[in-house]
RNA sequence: GUGGACGUAGCUCAGCUGGUAGAGCCCCGGAUUGUGAUUCCGGCCGUCGCGGGUUCGAGUCCCGUCGUCCACCCCA
């Protein structure tokens, strides 16, 4: 006997049970981008590690300790993205896609992060990501929230607030973080170990550490709003005017500042409240930088991530009925005759319905455990062909949802009764 | 990475102060003829996460380890 084999920490399957929520999460998503014009795009998991290091900075935490990498066998150096953005403007480097000017793209699927597992925090975890490239003004700041705030809408999810900040340009940013470092550098030694750490790699960290005594310092630290260059001062109050104008409520949060390096001007995150400390179901902000930093034509870019597991959490607990498709109809066949016949209208019924969703009795079974085979699938309607079927030349045809008597039609005329009943039952349930 | 709680059948859980494991659901079969979902009867299912220790004896106590979860950290 040889042990069973687990599954390593932090990563999980995803069962039948429960991807009809993540097909709809997927689906809904589709259909919410194509409705803003973006394009799928689908890049790499594996990059060279010198990109993440390269794009989300060296001194974070993601970079530092817990990034997947590795060494392969001709000696690359080799990292499971943990993070979509960087693939994405790689990519759109590598296929030259900025000599067109504009992009608008969004992607969808697995990032690794080493982190200590938690409930919504996984070492395999999905991220939707949208990006986009070569817009400098705040109405596609705009724009990508609002298309987060529909995606969140479209999947029926409520009480998710929009807390919105502003990093000002590079610039601006770089000199801020002087400014911090120079401030901090007096207090160091009444820092936390992390702040400390932070403090000559990336000191706006500090601004949001939980450290009672940190905090305390951090209450007196010049304040980033103070320290806005008036181009992004305008920028994000023509941003907040349409948001406004949309109807989107939103919370200016100081504090916001975003754990990854390239960050500039527009940040933004939307929390729950019901998901513990992993309350952050969406976050993104603009990247101005990013494209130069990576050697492409200095282009602005702005984006967010999104995290599935966490949406699917969030549908779960606020009780969304997603759409189930498991078979509408089941087809029992009994005797061997009849087992070939129902096979045969089977794949009939199929080619001439392409979205009928039919399940065919496989493995035998008397009439009565077929029945039950039906009526565990989900099915609404049984076919049901026997010898006495196959003699006269019908089917047998009963409701398993409704109280309607069972009832016999010509075998030849089945496809035209499931366009009645079926297209009855799609007029019912919307 | 730090601190803490928990870990018993596929699932949800019970098992008092240590005496070699139970329920419900699920699954399978039956209640005369080819009919499910209800009811009744019967059946299957566990190295009590794993390893070591204490003890005559451990699911129950101790240590270690792995995993899940909570907070921190980080972040989607």
């Amino acid at each position: 006997m040889s042990t069973i084999i687990e599954p390593l920490r932090g990563v999980h399957d995803i069962l039948p049970a429960q991807a009809a929520a993540w097909r709809f999460l997927e689906q809904t998503t589709r259909e919410v981008f194509a409705a803003y014009g973006y394009e799928e795009f689908r890049v790499p998991i594996i990059e060279q590690t010198q990109l993440f290091k390269r794009s989300i900075g060296d001194f974070t935490d993601i970079v530092e300790k817990e990034m997947f990498s590795f060494v392969d066998q001709g000696e690359d150096h080799i990292t499971l993205r943990p993070e979509a953005t960087a693939g994405i403007a790689r990519a759109v480097i590598s296929n030259g896609m900025l000599r067109t000017g504009r992009l608008r793209v969004w992607c969808m699927g697995p990032m690794f992060r080493r982190e200590r597992p938690q409930a919504g925090r996984y070492r395999q975890f999905h991220q939707i990501d949208a990006e986009a490239f070569g817009f400098e003004g705040p109405d596609i700041d705009a724009e990508m929230i609002l298309l987060s705030a529909r995606l969140l809408r479209r999947l029926g999810l409520s009480r998710i607030k929009l807390h919105l900040n502003s990093l000002g340009t590079p610039a601006a940013r770089a000199a801020y973080r002087e400014r911090l470092v120079a401030y901090f550098s007096t207090y160091e030694s009444q820092l936390d170990e992390d702040s400390r750490r932070r403090l000559h790699g990336n000191p706006l960290r500090i601004l949001d550490s939980k450290h009672p005594d940190t905090q305390r310092i951090v209450a007196g630290a010049p304040h980033l709003a103070d320290s806005l260059d008036p181009e992004s001062k305008t920028h994000f109050e023509t941003l907040c005017g349409h948001l406004r104008a949309a109807g989107i409520e939103y919370h200016v949060d100081q504090r916001l500042v975003r754990g990854l390096d390239y960050y500039t001007r527009t940040v933004f995150e939307w929390i729950t409240d019901s998901l513990g400390s992993q309350s952050t179901v969406c976050a993104g902000g603009r990247y101005d930088g990013l494209v130069a930093q990576l050697g492409g034509a200095p282009t602005p870019g702005i984006g967010w991530a999104m995290g599935q597991e966490r949406i699917v959490m969030l549908l779960e607990k606020q009780g969304r009925i997603v759409p189930a498709d498991g078979p509408q109809v089941y087809l029992i066949a009994s005797g061997e005759r009849a087992q070939r016949a129902g096979l045969e209208l089977a794949e009939r019924l199929r080619e001439a319905r392409p979205d009928l969703r039919l399940q065919v009795n496989m493995g035998g079974g008397n009439f009565k455990a077929q029945f039950k085979r039906a009526d565990k699938s989900g099915a609404r309607y049984a076919i049901v062909l026997g010898d006495d079927e196959v003699a006269r030349g019908t089917v047998s045809w009963k409701d398993l949802r409704g109280g309607q008597a069972q009832q016999e039609c010509a075998i030849d005329r089945v496809a035209e009764r499931i366009g009645v009943l079926l297209g009855n039952e799609q007029a019912n349930t919307g």
